[in-house]
RNA sequence: GGGGAAUUAGCUCAGUUGGGAGAGCGUCGGUUUUGCACGCCGAAGGCCACCGGUUCGAUCCCGGUAUUCUCCA
């Protein structure tokens, strides 16, 4: 095989193949005439795997190629990968193995029509004991997105098949040494460690018994569970000693196969599954190291084009030592970045798109320490979809979508960054002028707390300058900020505890088609706890066995309306549902006694509904609008329907302009006009997916799915409740657009009647306003900005007209004249004077004015309203013999009031003033006696 | 969901014992120049986010609302 290696390249007629396969049945899938020809080793169990060194290089897609064939030969279904979302997990922030698609399958709550699955899975990991997102990128095997490889039986094979299965696939079609491959097992399962050295033959030595923390699994704290097996891949002496022991990196796992035999109860004890389950996870990245003979998962086919990418950007030796941590960090964060902007979500302060934020600044800091300094990793995005788009059909249509995305954030980091490090600066000379040796923790803590300025940064320029980080104190206040997040988490968690037993109900929804039907009580709850009757006057909330009320779901709001049994009348404010599918209505009982068991008669609020459809409709063709109008970026981020407004959330770079949203609006009405009819038809997911419908990431959807379509407009997955034609809605109108968070926008608009009352409210008001100033509706606004001009005009001529201006035309202060008539007192001029008239601003410029012309002091007040003013002017040379503030004091309690200011001016307020020439004396004799000494 | 912060001229931002709203850039006008850039002189441009409270007086203190930033979950 010496000649065949170091090839990227697998050639067609050296492909690992074999005819037999350990269970009779054959593949599904369909398998091309070139698949058929047999290799040189078709068959081979002669056939001895390379040695290592010299074995097959296997480019990633050949590698993904070999392991969907292998198992579509063994009866398994091939299926896509998820998206990185789960589909309404909330436990889950994101898909972090194969198996999270089929957590219901697993469950027994889904069914499919297949029994064997192998899967490529997209998944993220963020936090865990083995992937700290920090530690990412200085480990050779870990990543924050990877892919996983698994094959899976729901009840259909258990172990030894799915160890033969593996044991197969890695040795004839994968070729690694059988001696390479170590085997781990949970410590008390017999069965596996025979299987494994009786059926497979793998010596005693390399099958190692582990406990519970590594070879036993479980999905929560009760479920399904069972131990688990690994392999693991013997890198060979060059990497460590040959112990099989934890942290040495010479063996490296590879492959998990989880053997779901067990359900855990409540009580903690196992009960075995009547039908036990395979679920298994091989890292594409790490299998693709020891497939293509490299030292690290960096350096496969599926790192090293982006690797070469940034070195190349940054002007680095991709090879140098020092770059490396570097290098990995960038590419293992830009791939994370391109699939999570692909499969929707973006850059925020909370959730997902949090993470995603710090995923970019973390990749931002080491592309700095490569010597980055612009916006680059939108330059390697596009990296990331060349390496990947064969595999994701969902990268190509979003590449441009995802370089601005990437590029937006970027730029929005270096200005955080930039205000962080003008605080960072005066934090680091207060240091550096006092002779610290570290700087504050509680400082660092709020720099980067308040003002997101990361504390790597913090510590490296301080580090720069000789200072050091006072790093416990930082970590103190992070734990108490945590302390406080969690506790907040408890009570909310508390408020909002489950209804007790609700999981053991399921409601059928019978409200596509009537608003009417006949059901039984199945259960009743009161205040949180569940209850055998409701009487007269409680509210409650209600599980029947069937009802056509809508629960809040997909944006669109629950029903309303009421209910009838033989004994009680009642009234149903809002309908929602649970996780497992109970529908719970919330009601208040006007008269009689509701028990369980009872035979109702429930009634949905007909016209509510209808109006809701309405918007629902609408919502759909805003949709179908906002994407032809902006472009196919435009996915929906969130909405909510309701009777009286709709409110749609979607992706987008900016605000949408006045001339787009008309274009949308009209577009929308246009439809309405054409009287487009709106269908329903469920069909299998891929195929509804396939044929082009729109489905929203948030959502769950089994197999079979719902779609709603109208026309080739708008097709969608969706379970509301719909209008049976377009031309229903009447008039669409859209009221407004925002900003909802930074890529996010908001337009919220009226459908039908709703929209039909906002437009003749709107003409209205504009009747009104025309009728009012004699104005045709073309004028109207010319005439508008006219009045407005004029009144700013005169309101600035007032301004200057006030006292103490020249020219003023009402009782012109007499400026010259005041100062005339000054009193001297201790050698400096003083007026004191009364200006009835003047408001505190006039009083002040007035004031200004006479002690700069007269070079000494001026004091002066008015009176009016039943409040007087009184302002004190001292000139600048005269402050240290007349304070203006001393003055004012003394003056204010002369009309009952307060004041204050600085040296050369201050205010101050008080009553009405009675007598003007009383108060001027009265001022004089105040400053009089305080300049006799 | 829970904290912290920001919001002042078209833009970027200053503005503390609570007392008269500022700078730089940009805009406009003048000047200089064959012309432009530059230089010099000048002007316009502000409900200091909004609502309430405290106070004689609030951009400043307190409470609430909105928007944005940021950390934690």
């Amino acid at each position: 095989m010496g000649q065949q290696s170091r090839r990227i390249q697998a050639q067609e007629d050296r492909r690992p193949e074999r005819q037999g396969h350990v269970h009779g049945r054959d593949g599904a899938a369909h398998v091309g005439d070139r698949r058929r020809r047999p290799g040189p080793d078709a068959g081979g169990h002669h056939s001895r795997p390379s040695p290592a060194g010299t074995r097959l290089m296997l480019a990633n897609a050949e590698i993904r190629r070999v392991f969907y064939e292998y198992f579509q030969k063994q009866g398994h279904q091939r299926v896509l990968s998820s998206p990185l979302v789960p589909a309404k997990d909330p436990t889950l922030l994101f898909t972090n193995a194969g198996m999270n698609q089929f957590k219901g399958v697993f469950l027994q709550e889904e069914k499919r029509d297949y029994r064997r699955a192998v899967t490529i899975q997209k998944c993220m990991r963020v936090s865990g004991k083995h992937n700290d997102f920090d530690e990412v990128g200085r480990t050779e095997f870990h990543h924050t997105f990877f892919e996983m490889l698994g094959n899976f039986s729901f009840g259909d094979y258990f172990k030894e098949p799915a160890c033969l299965y593996s044991w197969e696939l890695l040795t004839r079609h994968y070729r690694l040494a059988p001696e390479r491959l170590w085997i781990t097992v949970f410590r008390d399962d017999d069965e596996a460690f025979r299987i494994w050295e009786e059926r497979i033959g793998v010596p005693r030595a390399r099958i190692q018994r582990l406990g519970e923390k590594d070879n036993f699994w479980q999905m929560g704290d009760t479920g399904p569970c069972g131990p688990c097996s690994e392999i693991h891949y013997d890198r060979g002496p060059e990497f460590g000693p040959p112990e099989f022991v934890d942290g040495n990196r010479r063996f490296v796992e590879i492959w998990n196969l989880v053997f779901m035999q067990f359900s855990r109860d409540a009580t903690g004890t196992l009960q075995p599954l009547p039908a036990p389950s395979i679920d298994t996870g091989m890292g594409m990245e790490r299998l693709a190291a020891v497939l293509q003979g490299v030292s690290s998962n960096y350096r496969t086919d599926l790192f090293a084009p982006i690797i070469e990418r940034a070195a190349e950007l940054a002007a680095v030796d991709r090879e140098a030592p020092a770059r490396q941590v570097d290098l990995n960090v960038v590419a293992d964060h830009v791939r994370a970045l391109t699939f999570l902007i692909a499969d929707g979500i973006m850059p925020a302060n909370d959730g997902r798109g949090y993470v995603l934020r710090r995923l970019l600044r973390r990749a931002v800091k080491h592309g700095r320490s490569l010597g980055l300094q612009d916006a680059f990793l939108h330059q390697l995005s596009g990296r990331v979809v060349e390496v990947m788009k064969p595999f994701y059909p969902e990268l190509e249509p979003a590449r441009d979508f995802i370089a601005r995305v990437i590029a937006m954030e970027e730029e929005r980091f270096q200005r955080t960054l930039a205000n962080g490090l003008k605080i960072f600066d005066d934090l680091l000379a207060a240091a550096l002028e006092t002779k610290q040796e570290t700087l504050s923790g509680t400082d660092l803590f709020r720099l980067s707390d308040t003002y997101g300025f990361p504390l790597d940064f913090a510590r490296d320029l301080a580090m720069e300058k000789g200072v050091g980080i006072d790093f416990d104190a930082f970590q103190l206040a992070l734990k108490e900020q945590k302390e406080r997040s969690r506790l907040s988490l408890q009570e909310k968690r508390r408020e909002t505890a489950a209804l007790p037993g609700i999981e053991r109900w399921h409601s059928e929804f019978v409200g596509y088609d009537d608003l009417q039907a006949e059901a039984v009580l199945r259960a009743a709850y009161v205040d949180g706890r569940q209850a055998e009757t409701v009487a007269s006057g409680q509210t409650g909330i209600l599980v029947f066995d069937r009802t056509p009320f809508y629960a809040e779901s997909g944006g669109q709001v629950g029903d309303s309306g009421r209910g009838r049994g033989s004994e009680a009348y009642f009234t149903v404010r809002d309908t929602k549902k649970t996780a497992a599918g109970a529908i719970l209505h919330e009601v208040q009982v006007q008269e009689g006694t509701l028990k369980t068991g009872d035979s109702v008669r429930l009634e949905v609020d007909a016209s509510r509904r209808r109006q809701i459809a309405v918007h629902h409709t609408a919502t759909h063709m805003l949709h179908a609008a906002l994407r032809e109008v902006l472009g196919l970026h435009v996915k929906q981020a969130g909405s909510r329907v309701a009777p009286d407004k709709l409110r749609f959330d979607f992706t987008h770079f900016s605000a949408v302009s006045a001339d787009e949203l008309e274009k949308v609006e009209s577009a929308v009405n246009e439809k309405i006009r054409e009287n487009l009819p709106v269908a329903r038809r469920t069909q299998p997911y891929e195929e509804a997916i396939r044929s082009g419908a729109m489905a929203i990431f948030e959502e769950k959807y089994g197999d079979t799915v719902r779609v709603v379509s109208m026309g080739d407009f708008s097709s969608e997955l969706c379970g509301g409740t719909h209008l049976q034609a377009s031309g229903e809605i009447g008039l669409f109108k859209i009221i407004a657009e925002s900003s909802i968070s930074s890529g996010i926008r908001r337009i919220e608009a009226l459908a039908g009647e709703a929209a039909y009352r906002h437009v003749a409210r709107g003409q209205a008001l504009l009747q009104g306003l025309l009728a009012h100033f004699g104005q045709k509706p073309d004028g109207l606004l010319d005439f508008l900005k006219g009045l407005e001009a004029r009144a700013r005009e005169s309101e600035k001529k007032m301004k200057k007209a006030a006292p103490g201006a020249p020219g003023t035309p009402a009782a012109p202060p007499d400026i010259a004249g005041l100062i005339r008539d000054a009193q001297p007192i201790a050698g400096v001029p003083v007026v004191i004077a009364s200006l009835p008239d003047a408001d505190r601003e006039a009083l002040s410029a007035l004031a200004d004015e006479i002690k700069n012309r007269s070079r000494g002091v001026a004091v002066l007040f008015s009176s009016g309203d039943g409040r007087s003013h009184v302002v004190a002017s001292v000139f600048k040379d005269l402050t240290a013999r007349f304070n203006a503030n001393i003055i004012i004091k003394k003056v204010a309690p002369l009309v009952n009031g307060k004041g204050g200011g600085r040296s050369d001016f201050a205010q101050a307020g008080g009553d009405a003033v009675a007598d003007p020439e009383e108060l001027k004396e009265r001022i004089g004799r105040v400053l009089q006696e305080d300049h006799e000494a």
